[in-house]
DNA sequence: GTGGTCTAGACCACC
DNA sequence: GTGGTCTAGACCACC
């Protein structure tokens, strides 16, 4: 794992475990890594680790089980709502950057389509 | 000025001032600062911060006078260039995140036009 | 302010505040004493403090104002919640401890009665 | 053993002997641990355990036999008394938290009876 | 000054 | 081994 410095490190972790899950990676009942094991691997310190853990926790998306470890319990309607969610952030987050480039709403539509028209084809080809 | 390591600094310095002329904060003719002033001020290596004024010479987005500083030079066809490859790279960057996410591009366009209008609404209220 | 070991201290710092809001010596918009004060006062480290306040926030109990200082918001709906809780907890750990004592339930009502009516006449006497 | 800085030590190791007492799960010709022996495993100074010790001599819920060890002599008559002993410190702090907590005494009663139904019913099922 | 994040590392409880 | 709590202290962003 890699971090940026454009957010926290644990938000960062927390951002990662959601990705996982919304694309099925991960699944309810599945152990995640410990937190020193994660600390160790993605070269972080464990308090760090737990901060993340703590706050999936508190969200409902792992459970931890002292002495045994940390596991998935995310449901699927909780999933659906984790999806939408960080689509909001992404969309959310281009349309702030396309804005700050000076672009109009209707110059990013147009160009997103060209964009995705070219993409297609590449795919395609 | 805040550096992600997602990408060499020297880029980010680069993207940086294609922001600001972009944006029209920065203008032709316009006195940019000496490497050691920017080196200093960002707390980055002064050969970082060489590489990326050096790279925006040969590209022609500023000029060099022995003795005087650096200037902006690009002029406003670059600019018409520099403005679409950025949002090139913004747009490339918000589709892998949403595909990443799962969604199909139909639904990507759906849901950009909705969380616009949103914003929008936002934005008149 | 002085603590147990029965506790984690955070959950200490939390419990006294809600005792503080319950009575009724907190109310919305106070102010309460910053991280670090706070810290320094009950000598425990800043992040022990920290972690409560922050946990303190997520139960919209507070809000924290970066750079301003920390303040209650908790409102009346809460409270009463909040006072249902920490009675069950108090009422739960007493069941608990009698029953530990070797009492039955009616022996714990009967005692309960007993000394209740002593305290009364002592308060009016 | 666990301690709480509520109390001195001494007094709860003098409580934890009553307790296990009261339960049943020490009986009287028990030995108990040496003083030195107990305060390494609970890792306490031994003067101490001595004033324990010693305050549990005088009022006869222990003998000490040189040479021999120290011996529970308590009999049903002192388990009475201790028993109710304790139960009014554990009713003393309940009926003083509750209080605290801004609940007049009927409350008190009827909040007691609905959580002690919740709670056999919990046991029942 | 305020809160926010992170590292380093100790010690504990539960398994 | 696992997670939970806490201290000590650095450095940062916002005011």
């Amino acid at each position: 794992m890699e971090f940026d410095n454009t957010q926290p490190i644990y938000r960062q972790i927390i951002d990662n475990y959601k990705k996982q899950l919304i694309r099925g990676e991960l699944r309810p009942g599945d152990k995640i890594p410990s937190q020193r094991e994660y600390a160790e691997k993605a070269r972080v310190n464990p308090n760090t680790v737990q901060r993340a853990y703590r706050e999936m926790e508190v969200m409902q998306m792992v459970e931890t089980q002292r002495g045994q470890g940390t596991f998935i319990t995310a449901n699927p309607e909780m999933l659906t709502i984790m999806k939408e969610e960080m689509a909001t952030g992404v969309i959310g987050h281009f349309i702030k950057e396309m804005k700050s480039l000076g672009f109009t709403i209707s110059e990013i539509n147009h160009l997103l389509a060209q964009q995705i028209d070219k993409t297609e084809e590449g795919e395609l080809a």
